[in-house]
DNA sequence: GTCCG
DNA sequence: GAGGATGCGC
DNA sequence: CGGACCGCGCATCCTC
């Protein structure tokens, strides 16, 4: 069947995507340790690992990948030798760890949570189920969806829930513009959630003022423009809600809103996020909450060579003497910041 | 844990 | 209650 | 060798 060539190629990919799974591994485990750099470091080799074209065969190999250093080379030998990591092997033995693995299973259970609920005894989900008093209310819905909350979104209803949402906003009030920004943008077949990012013409920002929010809301104010702009979310969400579409909340600020959505009673919960976004920085911000990471601090980098700065915010010139951001540039498009920064415009789905 | 200055 | 610090998620 | 590694919105706790 396979030919010999094709046979190796699936194997190389195999052995570089078990030792990204490892390293991924190791990663969850620093995190939960409270060391967030060592998370994000093992996280970046791992990435390394996997992007990686062709097949690591010894340690020495590894450490040419950017973001494995001594450390991570010798832990990928090991594995090449013995097909395991030490260090992993006794962590997966190690029953504080495990236990700590489980609980931050629950979205609002961090490290530090988690090990305050050791410290009272508190052993595993079903432990915290009988526990409730010692959660909070984003914990205990974190907890009422744990297992719908690690499913993927398969990109068939994620087409449904951006219609559905897209649909809703619409007819609220036709100056609303939805778009969902994340792996879906870029085209991915699955998504881990749903982020939306939304913005209307009653709702700017300042060029005057520093970028945030405070200030942001504040200035509005001062205009006085006819719509508050904290009207502007409520009016969404309180509609989300009231179709039984949006189902609990985690946080809800003027900005901002963190939930849970169903398409409908036979589908699973999902979690959604919606912002809403200043009308003048919102192609800074698709551009931004669409990603991928590694995207993003590539094109951060190229605007810094261009005497720019980015962010989620705007897009600024660097003066070169004071090396103070001046104003924020117009932004009508996300192809205008490609344009900014003299680049080809490249579509959502050639940023992974 | 890795990179960079 | 105000204002700040911390945890968390992204 | 030692510091940087995104930093911000919201919930909640701490301090006064």
């Amino acid at each position: 069947m396979a030919s010999e060539t094709k046979k190796s190629k699936s194997d190389n990919k195999d052995t570089n995507k078990e030792i990204a799974n490892m390293l991924n591994e190791l990663a969850e485990y620093e995190k939960n340790n409270k060391q967030r750099h060592k998370y994000n470091a093992y996280r970046k080799a791992a990435q390394s690992v996997l992007a990686s074209s062709n097949q690591i065969k010894s340690a020495s190999e590894a450490k040419k990948l950017n973001g494995v250093g001594q450390k991570i080379a010798e832990k990928i030998g090991q594995y090449l030798e013995t097909g395991k990591m030490e260090k992993l092997e006794k962590i997966k033995t190690n029953f504080n760890a495990n236990v700590i693995k489980e609980l931050t299973r629950v979205t609002g259970i961090g490290p530090t949570h988690a090990h305050k609920l050791f410290d009272e005894g508190i052993r595993s989900i079903e432990d915290l189920k009988q526990n409730q008093d010692k959660l909070n209310h984003h914990q205990k819905i974190g907890l009422k969806y744990v297992d719908d909350f690690e499913k993927r979104i398969p990109r068939e209803e994620m087409i449904r829930l951006k219609d559905l949402i897209v649909q809703q906003v619409e007819a609220l009030d036709k100056d609303y513009l939805a778009s969902v920004c994340g792996s879906f943008r870029r085209g991915l077949e699955s998504s881990g959630d749903i982020d939306i990012l939304l913005t209307h013409p009653n709702f700017v920002s300042s060029s005057h003022v520093k970028e945030n929010k405070k200030s942001v809301l504040e200035s509005i104010k001062e205009k006085s423009l006819n719509t508050d702009p904290k009207d502007l979310l409520k009016k969404v969400i309180d509609k989300l809600i009231k179709i039984d579409f949006i189902t609990d909340t985690l946080a809800y600020g003027d900005t901002k809103f963190m939930g849970v959505c169903s398409l409908d009673k036979k589908a699973a919960f999902r979690r959604i996020d919606i912002r809403l976004i200043p009308n003048d920085q919102f192609y800074c911000g698709v551009l931004y909450f669409t990603g991928s990471d590694t995207f993003n601090r590539n094109m951060r980098k190229i605007a810094l060579e261009k005497g720019y700065t980015l962010n989620e915010y705007s897009l600024r010139k660097i003066n070169a003497s004071g090396r103070i951001p001046g104003k924020a540039e117009i932004v009508n498009s996300e192809k205008e910041i490609f344009d900014f920064l003299g680049m080809k415009y490249l579509k959502p789905e050639e940023r992974n």
